[in-house]
RNA sequence: GGAAGCGUGCCGGAGCGGCCGAACGGAACAGUCUUGAAAACUGUCGUAGUUAAUAGCUACCGUGGGUUCAAAUCCCACCGCUUCCUCCA
């Protein structure tokens, strides 16, 4: 949601932020136009009532005679209190429909356009070439029998998987790893609810234009989560936290679930988009003169994951019309994956600036006191898809896959991965 | 799942339909006193909207409705918590 004082006092900042976004830049002008109108109905509704509360106590004192014409005069009142209010109802239900829909205020400087038109920033390492035919992690994950796929559909259906043996500890030497990345740089670790009430998923935001990506169970009316982000943000809603020693920040473990419903047929082969994978997702809560230094934190901490993970990447500034709802900047890592000769989405990370934190009601005292919106920002440090680009990157012509060596520690030591040797 | 009880400010805890944004106690903050601290005393001490305004006005006593001239107080629904029974990891 965006802040009402900006509407008031620099539409033309969020209509330019618009424009960049592709989006409809009239409703800014609607906005303003509702905006005034409900402080003018607001300000007639508040001052009957003032009047009203001033003759309903004027009741309590009076004499038994003069208390019936009292009544009635206040029975008037009470009747035009009633009908400004509905009017004053009204225009705020209109203003927030209208406001609600204004996309967060795009950073200045990101790039203008669509998916394509993103600023490349860097690119890390060279691209993986072999020496012989590489497998895609598919293969590598049949042979060396560390993804079962075929069980996997088998029991529950198209886009699901078992991780095996070596399959299953790597995600979870990965996550490892991550997780004391983030805690050496002061993340909480937090092992988020993956079942959300609707209020909480409506409030963060994932309701909207995205509700068929989610999973919703009738029964008990509530939402599986796509991303432990649901919960991170939730975390504090309604709150005036303390942020006067610094940032919060939480490193959030979860298992994500999606419908992949506007998907079909796009990436169906291996675990690259599946329904069920597992995140560790880092969320900084934060003053808001401070989230830009803090995306850049962020963004520095997937890097050196990636680099742990000894994987080629590049790092892109996402273009305002690729953005979610609530980010004024994005950046994206993706990992070169060799089967596909192209780069891939590891990690994404959102400085969702107060937008996100408003909506949530997520404040701090300032240095005088005053309660101010805080800032959020959100980032991935490791998911499931990594191991794609981690097997495909490190394949051997046999088929065995080298670990990492940063990841060794977690793997009790083990250095590659063998093909499965008993038939 | 069955039974009972309870939800008030940072915490504890009062509250008769009108004089309640809310007694009282504690915590916290500022000051007096003190070489300094403690104690004692004095004061401040919720959030938000509107407004030029730290003036005024409005809203908020779990949430949403309702009754009434007037609701923390009465009625209804929902949510949550506690205890007991049942069940269970």
């Amino acid at each position: 949601m965006i802040d009402s004082n900006l509407l008031r006092e620099n539409p033309d900042a969020i209509k330019a932020s618009q424009r960049a976004r592709g989006n409809d830049e009239s409703i800014v002008d609607d906005a303003v136009a509702a905006d005034a109108n409900w402080r003018k109905c607001l300000q007639t509704y508040e001052s009957l009532r003032a009047e009203q509360n001033a003759a309903a106590k004027l009741v309590g004192s009076a004499s038994k005679e003069e208390r019936p014409a009292l009544i009635q005069a206040g029975q008037v009142l009470a009747e035009k209190v009633k009908a400004a209010l509905e009017i004053a109802n009204a225009a705020e239900v209109h203003l927030n429909e209208l406001i609600w829909k204004i996309e967060n205020v795009v950073i200045e400087g990101i790039p203008a356009g669509g998916e394509e038109n993103f600023t490349l920033i860097k690119e890390v390492g060279t691209k993986q070439t072999f020496d012989f035919e590489p497998r895609d992690h598919v293969a590598l994950g049949e042979l060396l029998d560390i993804i079962d796929i075929e069980r996997g559909v088998k029991v529950s259906g198209s886009r699901f998987y078992f991780l095996k043996g070596w399959g299953a500890r790597l995600e979870l030497a990965m996550m490892n790893m991550a997780l004391d990345l983030a805690s050496k740089h002061d993340f909480t670790a937090l092992i988020t609810p993956t079942l959300v009430r609707p209020e909480v998923m409506a409030g963060t935001g994932f309701l909207g234009e995205h509700s068929d990506e989610i999973y919703y169970l009738p029964a008990d009316d509530l939402y599986l989560t796509g991303t432990s982000e649901v919960a991170l943000a939730g975390y504090h809603r309604d709150e005036i936290i303390d942020l006067s020693a610094g940032p919060l920040r939480y490193a959030g473990w979860s298992t994500c679930y999606r419908r992949e419903a506007g998907s079909a047929g796009r990436d169906t082969r291996g675990i690259l988009r599946v329904h069920q994978f597992n995140k560790l997702e880092m969320f900084s809560y934060i003053k808001p003169e401070d989230a830009e230094n803090e995306h850049l934190k962020l963004l520095a901490l997937e890097e050196a994951m990636l680099q742990a993970c000894e994987l080629s990447y590049r790092v892109i500034d996402t273009a305002a019309g690729d953005l979610g709802s609530s980010a004024a900047r994005k950046y994206d890592s993706e990992a070169w994956v060799p089967s596909q000769q192209t780069y891939r989405e590891l990690t994404s990370s959102s400085n969702c600036t107060t937008y996100q934190a408003r909506r949530l009601n997520v404040r701090y005292r300032d240095e005088n006191g005053k309660t101010q919106t805080a800032a959020t920002l959100n980032g991935t440090l490791a998911t499931t898809r990594w191991l794609v680009a981690i097997l495909e990157t490190h394949q051997q012509a046999d088929g065995s896959v080298r670990v990492p060596a940063a990841l060794r520690p977690y793997l009790g030591g083990i250095e590659v991965i063998e093909p499965k040797v008993r038939a």
